[in-house]
DNA sequence: GAGATTGACTCAGAAAAGTGTTA
DNA sequence: TTAACACTTTTCTGAGTCAATCT
């Protein structure tokens, strides 16, 4: 089997994502849209823009340069700051040795690093869990320590002492500053359509200048041509450096490479750039070395523009000539697996790994880099042979500590040299211990000149995609939604052969229950018509008194349930109010809508009298229904805080609260969802 | 029935974390 | 053999959009 052909010619903005089924997926969503509503044909009139420039038919063209040189001319605005730290002038509290708060006032340096770690609050699930996370909030801690007590003298006229006052972060209550930044989001969210359309017209404006250079003579798209703001690094997985500050970057930390005789962007005033260099072996208009991990990031063309198109184009052209000889590289190591030479039975071991499962190549990493692994690195703890003869367990974690979790069948002389390969092992050891990523690259160049690991990859995503189509032939005379779905459907087949997951949204869970509760609903709503169904069977000649009497005894059965559970004082004596002068309510069918709009199969709360302070928005009602730690508006939230505020601990860890919360009540009506930990979901 | 509100969904961009080559 | 460098891959996040629902 072979890389699709139609893949030949322009490399479309799907494919040119490599194995990125995501990506694929969102092409064929922009395809299939209706006819494009006002808004669209804005969005595609802007976008059309620079694609008249790119649209140079570059695989047409045979402009390459002599000796790799990615370019000849060269020109480009540098690159976009973030926007200076606005201080907000607002203290945090510490709780001091005899107990007491004390108000703490910043200085800008301290205050910057500590609000962005005060508004990291509410992110406190996975797989943002940092604010909670102890790796990160030591980390964070220990940098802003750092902050803190740089300034001795500062601090002595301050404090008195030379050391900053603060020394735990549990002893720390950034409420104000969490306040303000709640604040600041409604602030942001009540601007008119008008003032959110200024803002973004004047962003749009400022950006202009760095989204295009002029590459070889033509107009190209800019990546990410926007510094890294500051930050506290969010490493994934069990990242040893999460929670450090990612410090602001200064023209005076980046390189700006330009072409020959172009004019060279100015660094902002009172500043310079770290160098200005010109060299057209490297793609990179811009770079400089982050603090956290040392890397060095890059500023570099878009994926829409042509020298990427070009890199996508190689790409695929090398995983189609790995279609064409597939055949013997498997006969090859197949053989391998026969070597006297544990080397080799190694490296053809892992080929096969990467090839039939499509692992990656798998580095080695250093200490302060989270532990994942591919199939050069795994370890014997990694594989679990005791099942089954021929299968074998994986369980690791992968890029981005994303768990690689497959049971599978592999060939008899694999489960074999997988078995001689742990024996005598402990579990922490190398399963290929023979065998370095450089070692089987370079193997594989030998085999056909271009081929890597990675290579794998891109084909084996290829060919299951191409497979699915070629299995069952998408029909003409299917909707568009229907083909979405046959799309989807072969695309979740990739996503699973490549182990791509996502988290699940903050929002899973909640909707989930929502879910879950409005079926529980129509179920018992179902039941009920069927009673009453053959009620009125049964009573021919008054079955209309019979059904309300019997509705009426339903519903107030359910509620005075839902009362001796939940109910407050007020809530039963409302209820026994109104029971008092109501008539039985009809059994409607719109009853159903009504009671799951509310979410809960549980009866409804009793009915508010008129009399009762109602609430002034439906954000208020709403708080009065449901206040949950997790899915509270952020208005909400602002109270929940200051109720917070009066928690003398010290510590702004958010806590349950000591009174019983609706949200409580509700929580031990449904399940409980914080303790249990979010499962991951495929992709598609 | 109109306007407001809400929440789910989508998408692009940001940025972290890989791979592979070279000195 | 290793570290640096350059580039790709992949996940996360926040903004925008739209439809359902509420007032």
């Amino acid at each position: 089997m072979t890389v699709k052909e139609t893949k030949k010619g322009k490399t479309s903005k799907a494919e040119s994502s490599s194995d990125d089924d995501v990506t694929l997926s969102r092409k064929t969503k922009k395809e299939t849209k209706k006819p494009a509503p006002k808004k669209e044909d804005a969005k595609v009139k802007k976008e059309k823009e620079p694609e008249e420039d790119t649209m140079i038919k570059w695989w047409e063209e045979g402009t390459q340069h002599p000796g790799g040189q990615h370019w000849l001319t060269l020109e480009h605005n540098g690159v976009l700051f973030p926007p200076e730290y606005v201080p907000h002038g607002l203290p945090c509290h510490y709780k001091m040795e005899d107990g007491k708060l004390k108000e703490i006032k910043m200085e800008p340096d301290e205050e910057e690093v500590c609000t962005m770690f005060a508004v990291m609050r509410e992110q406190t699930r996975p797989p943002s869990d940092y604010y909670i996370n102890p790796i990160f909030r030591k980390n964070f801690f220990m940098d802003w320590l750092q902050i803190l007590n740089s300034n001795p003298e500062r601090n002595m006229k301050r404090f008195g002492s030379k050391q900053h006052p603060i020394r735990s972060l549990e002893k720390v209550n950034f409420d104000r500053i969490w306040e303000w930044h709640l604040e600041q989001k409604e602030i942001k969210k009540a601007l008119t359509k008008e003032q959110k359309l200024q803002i973004k017209k004047e962003k749009d404006e400022a950006e202009q200048l760095y989204k295009y250079c002029i590459w070889d003579g033509k107009k190209q798209p800019v990546g990410n041509f926007r510094i890294e703001p500051p930050g506290l690094f969010r490493g994934r997985g069990k990242h040893p450096l999460m929670g450090k500050l990612k410090r602001r970057v200064k023209p005076e930390d980046i390189t700006i490479n330009i072409g020959p005789g172009a004019k060279v962007p100015e660094a902002p005033a009172g500043h310079k750039w770290k160098e200005v260099r010109t060299d057209n072996m490297v793609t990179w208009l811009a770079n400089w070395t982050e603090n956290v991990n040392g890397q060095g990031k890059y500023v570099m063309l878009a994926a829409s523009s042509m020298v990427k198109g070009k890199s996508d184009h190689k790409k695929f052209e090398n995983a189609r000539k790995l279609g064409q000889m597939i055949d013997s590289i498997r006969e090859k190591y197949r053989e391998g697996w026969k070597s006297p030479d544990v080397g080799i039975q190694q490296r053809s071991v892992a080929m096969y790994f990467i090839d039939f499962l499509a692992l990656r190549c798998g580095h080695e990493k250093g200490e302060d880099e989270a532990e994942t692994f591919g199939a050069c690195s795994l370890k014997c703890e990694h594989i679990n042979l005791e099942e089954e003869r021929d299968h074998v367990v994986f369980d690791f974690l992968g890029k981005d500590s994303i768990r690689y979790y497959n049971k599978v069948k592999v060939e008899s002389k694999v489960w074999e040299l997988l078995r001689k390969f742990v024996k005598g092992k402990t579990p922490n050891s190398d399963l290929f211990d023979r065998l370095i990523p450089t070692h089987l690259n370079s193997y594989l160049k030998e085999l056909m000149p271009g081929l890597s690991a990675k290579v794998f990859r891109t084909y084996n995503a290829s060919w299951t995609l191409d497979k699915e189509f070629f299995d069952d032939p998408v029909s003409d005379s299917i909707s568009l939604p229907e083909k979405l779905v046959y799309f989807n459907a072969a695309n979740t087949k990739v996503a699973i052969l490549c182990n791509h997951q996502k988290s699940v949204g903050k929002g899973f869970q909640k909707a989930m229950t929502v879910l879950e509760d409005r079926l529980k609903m129509l179920k018992n709503l179902y039941s009920r018509l069927e009673d009453v169904k053959e009620l009125s069977k049964k009573h021919k000649n008054n079955w209309q008194a019979k059904v309300d009497e019997q509705w009426e005894k339903d519903e107030h059965e359910q509620q005075q349930a839902w009362l001796e559970q939940y109910g407050t004082e007020e809530e039963k004596t409302a209820y026994k109010e109104k029971r008092a002068g109501k008539k039985p309510s009809k059994p409607k069918t719109t009853t159903a809508t009504t009671t799951t709009k509310s979410s809960s199969s549980k009866p409804k709360e009793p009915e508010k009298k008129k009399s009762d302070p109602k609430p002034k928005t439906k954000r208020e009602k709403k708080q009065m229904e449901s206040d949950s730690d997790s899915d509270i508006p952020l208005a909400k939230k602002k109270k929940a805080s200051k109720s917070a505020k009066g928690d003398d601990s010290g510590s702004d860890v958010p806590k349950k609260k000591s009174k019983k919360t609706k949200l409580e009540k509700r929580k031990a009506f449904e399940s409980s969802e914080e303790d249990e930990p979010m499962k991951k979901k495929s992709k598609k």
